[in-house]
DNA sequence: GTCTATAGACAGATAGAC
DNA sequence: GTCTATCTGTCTATAGAC
């Protein structure tokens, strides 16, 4: 019977799926100290003491949540982009301007990552490695010193639109077509993605 | 006696200056929701509850601490500068780079406007009047249907840069010094700037 | 006027019934 | 395995002693 449609296994995979994206969705929203572990439970029908059981701790089912894959499409997140113009591409496609929106874990670590010191160890451990990877990119043509301060700030640039856009909201950006926005912010990058000479 | 050196007024306006200066600094250091009464009061070497006599509430005080002068150099924060280069000029400069960073008002509401809904009011709407500002000085020269929106990735993107450097202290910013900053952002910034065509 | 004591609310985590 | 009941801690805010 192990191997019935529906197995136990099964059930609970369901209903620990069914809690991660009720809880992706409160921490995107809310930010890690104001979403309760009582609110996650409620939104995902459960007990509260069942996602203390699964996660063991707020901490565990924040961690488990931004990382697990949720439902929402992927953007790639390493900067394994080719060259130049391919390089711009693809991060202006990471935007998320385009397809609805960026995912709902990446919204969670954005949304803490100023008031919670863990999700900003992470996100700041993450946007160094994009950094990096962008700094390479971008010395191997056309070289100069100061490449990863470059990419640096072509990185620091986007999660300015994209807190404006997705977590403020703010009017000007909310009511502008993505192909406009990314129209306008090439140029930009494409400044900062040449050396200075 | 109420022209005394140090009158009761006196005292009192000093206490609660003080009080000020230590609720700014933690709310800049920690945001609204992490920061306690406890530790503003400990913090000013004062009673938790003179703090509550004195503010009201939590959001009192902080209404206050972010909107009242602190001893700290003020950057301008209207955007009445003059044309083209000058707005940039000044734009770089209120980036906060160069004076050892910005005020801790300023810090404490970019540190909260992404988890407490009453600091995100605030900074939309200070935002919105900064882009609307922006925009029309960028409409002026050179005319475009989308100057605000020119505006808007601007601001978003010295927000960015902003955050990066000052709240999440990224390796790559910190370590730059503010010129070779704000040099390789002068050409981004004047890319937007620019109307499209 | 300033501080002590506490009310009142809410959260995360735990123990044990079923 | 799942849920009820509760413990423990922390916070804002208030009431009242001094």
């Amino acid at each position: 019977m192990t191997t019935h449609a529906t197995s136990r296994t099964d059930r609970r995979r369901a209903t620990e799926a069914r809690i991660l994206d009720s809880a992706r969705g409160l921490f995107a929203a809310k930010g890690f100290d104001r979403t309760t572990i009582r609110a996650v439970a409620a939104s995902a029908g459960v007990d509260p003491a069942l996602v203390m059981q699964y996660f063991g701790s707020k901490r565990g089912l924040f961690t488990q949540a931004v990382q697990a894959p949720s439902s929402a499409p992927r953007t790639s997140e390493g900067g394994e982009a080719g060259d130049g113009e391919a390089l711009l591409d693809h991060l202006l496609v990471t935007l998320g301007l385009k397809l609805g929106g960026l995912p709902d874990g990446t919204l969670a670590m954005l949304r803490s990552m100023l008031t919670d010191p863990a999700a900003a160890d992470h996100a700041r451990g993450a946007l160094d490695r994009q950094i990096a990877g962008i700094g390479d990119a971008l010395s191997t043509d056309g070289d100069a010193g100061d490449a990863e301060l470059r990419a640096a700030l072509i990185v620091t640039t986007m999660v300015g639109v994209t807190i404006g856009h997705q977590l403020l909201s703010l009017t000007t950006l909310r009511d502008a077509p993505a192909d406009r926005v990314t129209a306008l912010l090439r140029p930009a990058l494409e400044a900062l993605a040449q050396p200075p000479g």
